[in-house]
DNA sequence: GTAGGGTTTCCCATTATGGGAAGGTCAAGG
DNA sequence: CCTTGACCTTCCCATAATGGGAAACCCTAC
């Protein structure tokens, strides 16, 4: 199987299946005389494993580790289990930061009359952050003046 | 005012202030005949309605749009609400996803023992996409088998 | 033998951010 | 006046995962 073949095959791009190979996360695949490389049927496996993966936003670190316990007999369930859970954490963290943006920026959209008038609760929310968030500490669901920061600067660590 | 206290006063570092600058985010700051950035009141405005946008998960290039609307007295509200409305949007979509993918996670992670034997549901599903996604066809709010690629490509496009 | 399509490697770009080096500047204290 | 430490400057590098494209090579069918 060419990599072309092997690329079809698995869903992964041929420039990714180089890539992969690149940094450790497949072996180095066989090749031809002629320098072409050659991918069996169980490389396919691998490969829609680590599509699989992929499509569930573990970071190609997580994956290594569970191609690692996946193609080991004496693995334990509970340490591929601590690996979902923490992604499953960090999709949590992740997915309540969006949310709380979302919710801010609906609302300032909702007050916002959306005509050819210049006035506008979003730009005004933007210009003055702290009385802004005063005047909608009432509202729910928002992102907090004091929260600013801290999540924040997590998400970017993160990402 | 120089870059430090400018950075102190907006809550954005100094590192981005001089690239928001290059990218042409921030028109090019006056500077002392020794060559450092001299920043007003006004300038620190800018930066904390920038670091506002950016804690709302704006991307740069909304931002260089909200910034210009923010500047021109004869915007229309429309404008600004639009712009909001497509973040809005795409937060959606990137929730629905990690959403998504959280509960398919969860749910695997729910099946599996978690003890020190090697069977675990989160390796089977992943090493057979296809027939455990049949298997759990009828759990509720997993990611299908016919969603992967499409919006998952999607996702890595826009990313 | 030649055309067309697959492959190889290498470099570049993306997004927004931080780290760090080498060197210039400024203010305070000696 | 000179030193010291804190600040500033520019420039390069790195991040995560992916795509784009060029130049050169290979293979197969006609």
């Amino acid at each position: 199987m060419n990599i072309g073949q092997a690329s079809a095959a698995s869903g992964v791009s041929a420039k990714m299946l180089r890539y992969y190979e690149s940094i450790g996360l497949l072996p180095k695949a066989a090749r031809t005389e002629a320098g072409y490389r050659v991918y069996s049927a169980k490389d396919v496996n691998t490969l829609r494993f680590i599509r699989r993966a992929r499509d569930l936003g573990l970071s190609i670190e997580r994956i290594k580790l569970l191609v690692g316990l996946w193609k080991d007999r004496e693995r334990s369930s509970a340490d591929v289990k601590r690996v979902a859970q923490e992604h499953v954490t960090e999709l949590d963290a992740r997915i309540l930061e969006l949310t709380a943006m979302r919710d801010t920026l609906q609302e300032l959209a909702d007050a916002c009359h959306g005509d050819h008038r210049p006035e506008c609760p979003i730009l005004r929310d933007l210009e003055g952050g702290a009385q802004a968030a005063a005047s909608r500490a009432d509202l729910p669901n928002h992102v907090g003046t004091p929260m600013r920061g801290a999540a924040e600067q997590q998400r970017r660590a993160g990402a």
